[in-house]
This record gives structure tokens, C-alpha cells and sequence, in this order.
DNA sequence: TTTAGGG
DNA sequence: CCCTAAA
């Protein structure tokens, strides 16, 4: 873009540092441009002339000998490519650098490339007092190809725009002097098109392109130029016009830089995808809920008959595709009639399948581990638990929560394990408020040490958690209570918490909450603690 | 490592 | 239960 200034003829002394210069200056973006014009202007299919006629051609240069021989195109032209690639990386070089060092490169002219004259090019061109075998051959010159085309404004346009390396050029009357435009329309510019492109509007979109040789420029040439339809928009390549021999005319189109919605799209696309792939690592870092990113996408047209589905955006295989919304399956513990399934007695415990992992287990659990990161398989909880609990009257909540505790090992993914969900026995609750009576609620880690000493697979958090939901029962379960019965409690497997360790849990919450820090130690209240004692648990 | 709190 | 921040 800034190589292209004036001051650079007799570029000789200025080259290197241009070239340095342009290295230094985003080869990105410089490289896309070229890329696209060789791309607009070679296409591998159809190309150009085999390299014997490029030769033959470059040593009738002066007499600029344009005739094209389109049989041997066809038949030969597969044997190009890489020929026509030398070119054209050439000639992306060429508008690159500084005018001298083209045409008399020693290395270019011994690859037996089918290098044109690059002087015609050379200082001022008045494109308008070319003949058309002049613009050919300067198109030619410019494009390192040969052109049939005889349209003599095309051809200036194309020119121009080819030393210019601008898509922005005006149809006619401008004169090229050393890449740049001068002369009409002088402010055709680099900084203009930018402009231009920074706007969407596209001048080139109303010149009328006529037609040559059955490779119509103006077919097919800006449809869609100006409709957003993002569906049509296509990175520039790809995207050749049919029935083109020379592929020259396509240029535009295919090099065009894409609007910026276009551009804001794409970003948008890729922002979205990367989304999904990546998850959101503030808000659910960890794995499982990788892909259970539902995006729910506004009413999207799926159903061939044209009927509406919501779908939602979704990740197979890192194919990014919308599938109808529906629930997911659920995760996370095994529905409670897996639960009563499970239940239906002892016989039904799996005993034998991993005893070793039982010993694993215990032992973690006295260790005080907590049990995330191990291959959780607890088949069986210890013997002090089962004898601590044997004089719980509940005994079937025991039973449900060691089979359940054996039923299952839920691996979510790849490693990393959920913690099984055990039933808190109402033993365990009992344990849990008086360890909050004794040592006061956020003791957790005393509570789990000294009351929970064998309950290894409860953690502090674990104490937390539960007494969390005891208050909130307190809250919600005991004024139903006293209204009537509360309609969600006719589930059998849930047992209720009896209401008078609510009470007891409802008052030490209270207390606490009120006390501040209180955190002495509180015997119970006669009539909480009676009702305990009737209950039979058999704590401490 | 523990606690608190949101999810 | 999980996860994380804060202490």
C-alpha cells in the first residue's frame, strides 16, 4: 500500500528498503491483496497459454504479439501451472517492489519464465493512447498473463487497477505513473478505497463491464454486490464465473473486499463458535457442561415443509449445527426410581463386584480425603457407620443410601468424577445439628472431625451444604407444615425431616444468626431435646 | 485449607 | 453436589 509512491522511480537505491519495508509491514495484509489478484487472475483450472507459446510469446514481445491459440489452451494448459504460478508470484512481486527490478532481473529471465515487458509499465501511462494491442500487452505486463480481450476500457480499467492495486479506479482517462493513479480522479486512491471499503460502497459497482469473447466481464458480475445476504458472500476465491476460459474477468468479484458486515458476520461466526468450543471458563470451567452450551437460536427454519422449529446451536464432532430444541439428557445422580429400583432390598447390592476398591475407600475416608479425585466406587460403608446407624429407627433411609452409594459411580467426563450423592440418613442430620449446637454453625471443620469422624465420605462442605438446606427446610417445610400438607411431599422416597429437628435446626439457626459469633456451645432446649431422645437416634 | 455463597 | 472466591 505505501510502497506504491511517486518517489520511487529509479527505485534502485530506495528498493531495499522498501522491500524491508513492506516485509515489516504486515506481509499479512499485503499478501492478501496479491493473493487475491493472483487468484482473481490465475486460476489454477483454466489458466492461460502453455509456457511453450508464454516463451514464444515473450520472444515476440516487441512486436506484442497477442494472439492467443485457444486449442492449445485447452489441450495444454494443465502442464502451466506451476509455470503460470512462477509468473504470477512473480508478478505478485512485482507490484510490490520498485519499478527497475523486473524486467532486468537476470534470474527471472534464465527460469525460462515468460516474463512481459514490465517496461511498458515503466513511468507514465496514458492508458488512453494505447492501442488495444498496447493494453493487452500492457495487461499483459501487468498481469504476467495474456488477455484476448479487446475491450479497450476493460482493458484500461484492469490495467489500472493492476499497477494501481486498486479495485477502485475510474473506467477511463487516468493515467498510471509509477503504480499510482494521476492525472482524472487523481484521489483514487489507496486511502479511498479504504474508505470506500470502510462504508461498503463500492464505486466499481455500476460500471458496466461489456462483454469479450464469450468471457463476459459484466455477466454475473455484481450481482448481489450490494445486498447483504450473507449467505452469497464467499471469501475470494472459489467463486469463478462460468463458462470462462481466462478467468480474468472475474476479478473484481473475487477480490473484492468484503463489507464490513460481511467482515462483522464472519467475526461474529467465529466469536460464537470459539464460544461453544471453549466454553466460558468464568462461569462453568470444568468439562461436563462442555457442550451443554444450549444456544438457543431464534426460531430457525429447519422442517422441509417449511414449518418452524426452535433449534438450538449445537456442537457434534466440532461441527457447529442447529438441532432441535429439546431438553438434554440430565445429569448428575440417577433419577429417584433408579433409587427405589435399587432399594427393593439388599440382595440387590452389588457386593462383589470391587472389593478392593471398598478398602481404598474406607481408607481414603479415615484419612479425612475427600473423594473427588479418586475412581469413586464406595461399595459399602464402613462397619462403625453401619453400627453407629443400627439404632437409627429409620433404618430403610441406611439401606437406600448404602445401595444407592453401590449402585452407581457416576464418571462424568474424562477423569473427572462427581461425587456420588448419598441420601443424608436423618442419623447424619441428627450428628449434623448437634455438631452445629456444640460447636456452632461455619465449624464445619470441627464438626466433621469430631462428629463426623465416621462418616468419611461427608466433607465440611458437605455439613455446609446440608445445614444450608435444613435452614431453608426450616423455612419452607415447617409453616406448610402447619398450614396442611405440603402437595410435594407425597413422594415416598423423600423422607421428611421430622419436624422437630427442623424446630431444633430452625432455633440454632435463629440463635446463631442473631448471636453473631456466638459460638458456644448450646445443650439443647428440654423440648427439642426430648423429642430427640424419643426419636431414638443414637448419637454420641 | 476452610468458609461462604452461588449454581 | 459442584465450583469458586476469599480469607
Amino acid at each position: 500500500m505505501l510502497l506504491k509512491k511517486p518517489d520511487l522511480e529509479d527505485g534502485s537505491s530506495k528498493l531495499e528498503t522498501v522491500e524491508a519495508h513492506t516485509q515489516k509491514l504486515g506481509a499479512n495484509l499485503e499478501e492478501n491483496i496479491l493473493q487475491s489478484l493472483d487468484d482473481s487472475l490465475s486460476p489454477p483450472s483454466d489458466f492461460r497459454i502453455h509456457s511453450q507459446h508464454s516463451d514464444k510469446l515473450l520472444t515476440e514481445q516487441g512486436a506484442n504479439v497477442t494472439r492467443q491459440d485457444n486449442a492449445s489452451t485447452e489441450t495444454t494448459k494443465s502442464t502451466v501451472l506451476n509455470d503460470s504460478c512462477c509468473a504470477e508470484k512473480y508478478k505478485a512481486d512485482a507490484c510490490s517492489r520498485s519499478v527497475c527490478d523486473t524486467s532486468t532481473d537476470p534470474s527471472v529471465s534464465g527460469v525460462n519464465s515468460s516474463m512481459p515487458d514490465f517496461s511498458i509499465l515503466r513511468g507514465e501511462v496514458c492508458l488512453d493512447d494505447l492501442t488495444i494491442r498496447e493494453l493487452q500487452e500492457a495487461f499483459r505486463a501487468t498481469f504476467g498473463r495474456q488477455t484476448n480481450v479487446k475491450d479497450k476500457i476493460w482493458l484500461k480499467r484492469r490495467i489500472t487497477m493492476g499497477l494501481t492495486n486498486s479495485y477502485d479506479v475510474p473506467s477511463s482517462g487516468c493515467v498510471v505513473k509509477d503504480y499510482k493513479i494521476v492525472g482524472k480522479d487523481a484521489k483514487n486512491d489507496m486511502s479511498d478505497m479504504d474508505e470506500r471499503a470502510k462504508t461498503g460502497l463500492r464505486a466499481t459497482s455500476v460500471v458496466i463491464y461489456p462483454g469479450n469473447e464469450g468471457d463476459s466481464p459484466s455477466s454475473s458480475y455484481y450481482q448481489s454486490e450490494d445486498q447483504e445476504d450473507s449467505s452469497k458472500r464467499v471469501p475470494i476465491h472459489n467463486d469463478e464465473p462460468q463458462g470462462n476460459l481466462l478467468g480474468e474477468q472475474c476479478t473484481d468479484k473475487r477480490t473484492r473486499k468484503p463489507t464490513k458486515r460481511y467482515i462483522e458476520e464472519l467475526s461474529d461466526i467465529e466469536t460464537h463458535d470459539s464460544t461453544v468450543k471453549n466454553s466460558s471458563p468464568a462461569k462453568r470451567p470444568a468439562h461436563d457442561e462442555l457442550l451443554m452450551n444450549p444456544r438457543v437460536a431464534p426460531f430457525n427454519e429447519t422442517g422441509s415443509l417449511g414449518t418452524i422449529y426452535p433449534t438450538r446451536k449445537d456442537t457434534f464432532g466440532g461441527f457447529s449445527v442447529h438441532v432441535p430444541y429439546v431438553s438434554r439428557m440430565r445429569r448428575g445422580r440417577p433419577r429417584k426410581d433408579f433409587i427405589s429400583f435399587a432399594d427393593k432390598g439388599p440382595s440387590v447390592e452389588p457386593k462383589g463386584i470391587q472389593p478392593s476398591v471398598e478398602m481404598i475407600l474406607v481408607k481414603d475416608g479415615d484419612k479425612g480425603n475427600h473423594l473427588r479425585k479418586v475412581p469413586e466406587v464406595p461399595l459399602k460403608v464402613s462397619s462403625e457407620n453401619e453400627h453407629a446407624e443400627a439404632v437409627d429407627s429409620k433404618g430403610v433411609r441406611n439401606l437406600q443410601a448404602k445401595v444407592c452409594s453401590a449402585v452407581s459411580k457416576p464418571k462424568i467426563k474424562h477423569g473427572l468424577t462427581r461425587k456420588h450423592h448419598r441420601a443424608w440418613t436423618l442419623s447424619e442430620v441428627v450428628k449434623l445439628v448437634d455438631g452445629v449446637a456444640r460447636y456452632g454453625a461455619g465449624k464445619w471443620s470441627e464438626i466433621r472431625k469430631l462428629s463426623f469422624a465416621s462418616y468419611s465420605y461427608r466433607t465440611s462442605v458437605d455439613l455446609k451444604d446440608k445445614w444450608r438446606n435444613l435452614i431453608r427446610a426450616t423455612q419452607t417445610q415447617l409453616p406448610a407444615q402447619k398450614d396442611g400438607a405440603c402437595p410435594r411431599k407425597t413422594n415416598p422416597s423423600i423422607i421428611p425431616i421430622p419436624p422437630s429437628i427442623l424446630l431444633r435446626v430452625k432455633e440454632l439457626h435463629e440463635l446463631q444468626s442473631q448471636g453473631g459469633g456466638f459460638t458456644a456451645p448450646v445443650k439443647f432446649s428440654g423440648q427439642d431435646g426430648k423429642v430427640l431422645q424419643g426419636k431414638g437416634s443414637g448419637f454420641l
